[in-house]
DNA sequence: TAGGTTCTGGTACAGCCGTACTAGCAACGT
DNA sequence: ACGTTGCTAGTACGGCTGTACCAGAACCTA
């Protein structure tokens, strides 16, 4: 067997490219030729990892999530409290250059779910992921006693969630408008709300 | 000057003609052809009302805003506590299927708007918009008394901002997950959060 | 060195895209 | 009745799309 190439490597260069591509032209600018153009390669040679273009933005898609997961899930395991909690969602949400990638990406395609049934699907399984993490974070505050007594955990979780994908949303596709710091603000205001007024929270305001 | 045909008529129902095909295949399958046949007009007289195709997305992306603002500013214009807020803040929500039409078309054309300078300029108005109307409905609440004394105005809009945001991408792109029941619950129960809890607001409580 | 496998570049095919042009139809003013 | 004008259908062009095929280069094994 000659040539042994790192295929999954060789994919994840290709996944990168059409990302930059995404990002800069929106999903009308992708195409298997613009996506091999900006990898380095001819289109057949893209094609030769990703036998179809549905297939490309389906895992396109799919390592957009993991990639946020990834950030995320640890983050989630040893947050305790509401700094914990604040510190976990802050990674969700675009208020830096790095973070601002994936929702970006993930907007995009969600946008794009209606022409590709499979995109439909990661982008509902998303939400729901989305929305566990939403209620997982309330129960947290929950468990340390800084929710509020006398709010439910049920719809405030559903609140949160509404919160998220609309900083998201905000973030990703009017950033003119909606300033990291903004976003930051918005979160802690929110936690704010929703955490005994008694619990000195105030130290997680100022990130820097 | 003969077969004088209302313009202005035709031109609505050829933006209509691509609201439903927006909604059937999203703007992937937007284009002149398919519009002009939704609309039962050939490509050439199509073009004879919109010389361009950025010209029709545009129109009809401004369209759906006014409609949209159309529904919501009279009953801002009268709404002076929280029944009335949450009666206006319902009217932009995709809770029926009237309403869902204007955030999907609206979204739909969010997503596309790197592609055209246009309708990025739009988009950001429309988000302004809503911000606007998240501040005023605020400051209503403010003004009767209703907003928890301990609220900042500025952050509380924000967050509401932020909320209804968020429903609407929910609501449009993973209408599985979010029922329209939902949105008005969670809707409801954040109004609950940041108003008075003296205050006897109808059915505040358990929606069901 | 010969053989076999993995990979890649070039080229080609329909098909749809936006846009443009031109001829002709329908209706009104005169 | 007739020309003028508003409007529409047909057709065509170049360009881009996804996909497919095929010859050949690169590399490992023997």
């Amino acid at each position: 067997m000659p040539r042994l190439a790192d295929h999954d490597a060789r994919r994840a260069e290709i996944v990168e490219a059409l990302w930059r591509v995404l990002r800069r032209d929106g999903i009308a600018g992708v195409s298997v030729r613009t996506v091999a153009a900006e990898a380095g390669l001819s289109p057949t040679a893209l094609r030769y990892y990703f036998p179809t273009q549905d297939a490309l933005l389906q895992t396109a898609m799919v390592e957009t999530v993991t990639s946020g997961a990834a950030r995320v899930v640890p983050l989630l395991a040893q947050a305790a409290d509401r700094t914990g909690v604040e510190r976990m969602l802050l990674e969700l949400l675009p208020v830096d250059e790095r973070q601002r990638a994936d929702p970006e990406i993930y907007l995009a395609l969600a946008a794009h779910a209606r022409s590709s049934p499979a995109l439909a699907a990661i982008s509902e399984e998303t939400g729901a992921g989305i929305r566990r993490l939403a209620h997982r974070a309330v129960g947290i505050l929950a468990g340390s006693g800084e929710l509020r007594a006398d709010l439910d955990v049920e719809t405030t979780a559903c609140c949160l969630d509404a919160l998220l994908q609309g900083l998201i949303f905000q973030g990703c596709a009017r950033p003119c408008l909606t300033s990291p710091e903004e976003i930051r603000r918005t979160l802690t205001g929110y936690l704010d709300q929703i955490c005994c007024a008694g619990t000195p929270t105030k130290g997680s305001g100022p990130t820097r």
